[in-house]
DNA sequence: CTAGTTGATGTCAAATTTGACATATTAGAA
DNA sequence: TTCTAATATGTCAAATTTGACATCAACTAG
């Protein structure tokens, strides 16, 4: 992980590494972030390839415009419950979710 | 009855398979429940595939046995966030756990 | 039987996540 | 430019999730 994403993530709030040796991530919580990063990213491209503005899909989910934009930026202070939840709600089907995170690669167009 | 409890209900409800509980949900909340229950299942499968205790699991990744218990069951008091890091800590990736909601198919034994 | 291990369940204060709101910034059109 | 919609950012009280702890049942070994 280069210092450049580290730094990143950190003012983002997320507590990246050990105090000693910040520079070192565990494959786990890499595989976390990557996770919540892709799942991010997914809600802001599935919406947007939807036509759905930010506002829309917050009351969609009982939500607000500030939360989603949090969301799609990776911000940490929102949970994958969240997130999933906003990802089924714009059209993303479990198994897409799925085929995400098995292989890094690009949904068809809904 | 507070809304948690009745969250719980539902889950296990779906759990044993009562068709009934899923009349007054969308399609997008049974999916979100079925996400939760699949990782949740997983949890607890891989964690006995490496003969690991709850209060070991738990040491791991800094939380506790009741919690992991919680988290095994189905119980929606714990988050999607701690299940994921609760499966990466136990060896199972990414790529495993997008093939399994890509998938409804089990894991290879580690 | 007793003692020890594992897991389940309830409680609770602390920590985190939440929607809501204000406001700033950006993008695009008139 | 000005106007307006869309998005980003910061704050905060309320709601939810958290680890810790106590306790219980089931089970096993001694």
């Amino acid at each position: 992980m280069n210092e450049q994403k580290r730094k990143a993530l950190e003012e983002k709030g997320f507590k990246v590494g050990s105090p000693a040796d910040f520079l070192e991530m565990s494959p786990e919580e890499e595989a976390y972030i990557e996770i919540r990063l892709e799942i991010s990213g997914l809600v802001k491209t599935q919406r947007n390839k939807r036509g759905w503005t930010q506002k829309q899909l917050a009351r969609a989910i009982g939500s607000s415009q500030s939360r989603i934009a949090k969301m799609e930026s990776g911000d940490p202070s929102t949970s994958l419950d969240l997130m999933i939840k906003a990802l089924l709600r714009v059209g993303v089907s479990k198994k897409q979710i799925g085929a995400l995170l098995a292989e890094n690669q690009d949904l068809e167009p809904a």
